[in-house]
DNA sequence: GCTACTTTCGGAACACGTTCGAAAAGTCGA
DNA sequence: TCGACTTTTCGAACGTGTTCCGAAAGTAGC
């Protein structure tokens, strides 16, 4: 029971059947009507109420709440997604979500797990080795094109905040690392290095995709790697203006192929790098 | 002349003799007699002024920001380091410091640059391999002790706003790569292959150390690595608590020599991964 | 019906980074 | 000397995540 994460909200799960949330229609319509005479998110029991349960009925349920956040990312962007928008988009008050959930951080993991629970299982190959590379691309691959993921990613402590549905990229990792013949600790050090590598690519091609969307800077910096003093740095100034091109290519594959061969116990079976 | 991004500040170099600070003794005082008549931040050019530029002069340096902005780190920690604070600590109305730094981010690479120009130029070793190592271990030790600068390293286009004096570590890198034999793209993917590591690694260990330190929640989670499903994660049960505890050991070291020895061509001459 | 008690709700407020626009304080040219 | 121009300064304001605390809306016991 990986998704001990719901903690004290066992009780949600009675109404987690309205997964794909009651649309509050109201939205805007509920401002004047405050603390109106709503029926709670469970689709009522019935008026007279006695759902078991002491204390005042919630207006608003955790898997509401998701929906209308993935909702909002979905019309607006993933950038628009703030708590007093998604709490205007559910007609409560701001304040009123973090009874809910524990920050925004916890939002998105939320999300992001979510997301990672549709995307479909690869059949991953027979050979360890391969395995463990396909795994580990398939990891990427899920929280690559997640920029809001990009915030996440780091945050406390990585694998640990995962729901089960996330949890068989890293088991797929870590099994093939032992089928390679390394011990359990061994394979927990090749997950960690090459969790480290991928959540590097990805932070740092994910902030640099946003500068160019966002910018309203007219010229980001005059000129950077152009002008390098050819006595101190000879190597980057002959690489001069090209760096921005060549740092713009994806390696991340074949990094990542020599990363695990070089991890992985056995000799590496392809002749490292080769330039294609 | 890498320092490219002091941009219109060609000027600022007249004042940039005093870079320890006058310190603003006055602090508070100033709130009552604002926009008085504070003889400007380059001491004063006799009263009488004529210094040659047009406009109201001004009344703070960027040395003296970088200056009280250290200072306050110093005092009270990096993450008090606010726009707000600063502003006070020079006395200054807040937003005024807009118009010596384009953002907070901007200030936070400036001080990093400064902090990297104090480390020491270590000795690299012969060995070009041995070179690509220490010089992106340099980098990484640079970088690692600065919890703030995590929020920095992804930031933009990576090296692009490093000043001369730390693209030593990036030339050492790329040198030691060329003389292993790469072509000069190549290296340059060594480098960003090593990159990604090292700023994975580091950004994983600075947010997963933030938590405790800044932790008032009592019970952070339950339980989430000791009750995992042994039939969906067999090899993750197995491990169970002892996750944290092996996720906690500093691997950086030997995982970037076995990346390294992968990137670079010729076999690698240490056998990977031995348990030690 | 009434009083606890328990839980949710949400407005007010805080500190944050940042933008805007008006006022201040200089230089320069007539 | 006076007006135009340029640059800096800073209060007000916006939108953000988040905390506090009083009010609301139920159930449980009497």
């Amino acid at each position: 029971m990986p998704d001990a994460r719901e903690t004290s909200d066992a009780r949600e799960t009675s109404d987690a059947r309205e997964t794909l949330a009651p649309k509050p229609q109201d939205g805007a319509a509920r401002t004047g009507s405050r603390t109106g005479s709503r029926t709670g998110p469970a689709g009522d029991t019935g008026r007279s109420g006695h759902t078991g349960r002491t204390g005042r009925p919630r207006l608003t349920s955790r898997a509401e709440i998701l929906a209308a956040a993935r909702r909002l990312i979905d019309r607006d962007g993933w950038e628009k997604l703030t708590i007093r928008r998604l709490a205007a988009e559910l007609g409560i008050g701001a304040t009123t979500l973090y009874h809910h959930i524990r920050s925004k951080d916890e939002l998105l993991v939320l999300l992001l797990n979510h997301h990672v629970d549709q995307i479909a299982h690869p059949q991953l190959p027979d050979d360890p080795r391969d395995r463990v590379v396909a795994a580990a691309t398939a990891l990427h691959d899920a929280l690559a094109d997640w920029p809001w993921a990009a915030e996440i990613l780091t945050a406390d402590g990585f694998v640990g905040l995962l729901d089960a549905s996330a949890l068989w990229m890293v088991e797929a990792v870590v099994a093939g690392a032992e089928d390679c013949g390394c011990t359990p600790d061994q394979a927990v050090d090749v997950f960690r290095d090459l969790w480290y590598y991928t959540v590097g690519e990805i932070l740092v091609r994910a902030h640099s995709a946003r500068r160019p969307a966002e910018g309203t800077h007219p010229a980001p910096r005059g000129a950077s790697f152009s002008d390098l003093d050819a006595t101190q740095v000879p190597r980057l100034a002959a690489i001069g203006d090209r760096w921005p091109e060549l740092a713009a290519r994806d390696t991340y594959p074949r990094g990542l192929r020599a990363f695990a061969d070089a991890l992985l116990p056995h000799a590496p079976p392809t002749a490292p790098r080769t330039t294609d």
